[in-house]
DNA sequence: AATCACGTATTGCAAAATGCAAGTTAAATA
DNA sequence: TATTTAACTTGCATTTTGCAATACGTGATT
């Protein structure tokens, strides 16, 4: 398995961040949990962009050792894993919401989705406090 | 060089934000540039987390192609080159923000600065105003 | 108990990105 | 013209990614 253990001590707060979720895949991961409900190995994994087995394990275990999601059996399918957000990981939200403000600005392709950007621009708070409460 | 042409074609904001500074590196020159008023290669060379001379170069080239920086020459030192920020890359600034919220939040680190976040809490428009300036 | 299905996870390997050290180029100054 | 400064470039070992195939664990079916 990856390691991702290559921590930059400088006490910088984008460089912790960075340390934590600067890579293609894991802020998408939490996008499908929190955005599209999401809660289990194989529902991400069906996500519309097509993550590897692997590196969707190794994202998932790198975010449950830094207490972003916390995992339990699901009760009613005890063969399935539950992966929720803790509130570390609700507090993502508002990265989220920037990136999806800047790319609404800034993505002009014909086929940029901006449905969920509409919806934020209707009622940031209220989405927000929907993502949190979810 | 690299080649960072791995673009997904979803439409999804958060994806089309990631493949373009998804990594460890990226948003951490935009950070020198923004917040530590850094211009040159070499004075974002000098920035403390030791970021080695290909990937600075190879970055720097990627956010000029991408319309987030612009490169000119220096007026005042004809053997040097300025990087600034474009709108695009201005308008970054609310992403930078949230990961400073964020960590500030949840970096409980000893050496965990936390001056920005002050800042940020004290007068966040202010503070974002300054740097859209700048 | 043996078999099957389902969901989660692991492995092997090629390709790409990263990290490090050393070298090169171009412009200004002595 | 020689030297210094600033911006790159190159080579190479290591690490991470991407992909396909395979294995494991749990619960249901026969």
């Amino acid at each position: 398995m990856q390691e991702k253990n290559r921590k930059r001590a400088s006490g910088c707060p984008i460089a912790f961040g960075l340390d934590i979720f600067g890579d293609r895949w894991t802020l998408l991961v939490i996008r499908e949990i929190m955005l599209r409900g999401k809660r289990t190995y194989s529902e991400i994994l069906e996500a519309d962009e097509g993550i590897a087995t692997n590196i969707l394990i190794d994202r998932l275990k790198h975010l449950e050792s830094e207490g972003i999601l916390e995992k339990r059996r699901d009760p009613e399918n005890r063969r399935s894993f539950i992966y929720n957000l803790t509130k570390k990981g609700r507090d993502l939200a508002p990265i989220l919401i920037e990136i999806i403000i800047w790319s609404g600005a800034h993505d002009h392709r014909p086929n940029a989705r901006h449905d969920v950007l509409e919806k934020i621009r209707k009622d940031r708070a209220g989405f927000e406090a929907d993502l949190r409460d979810s």
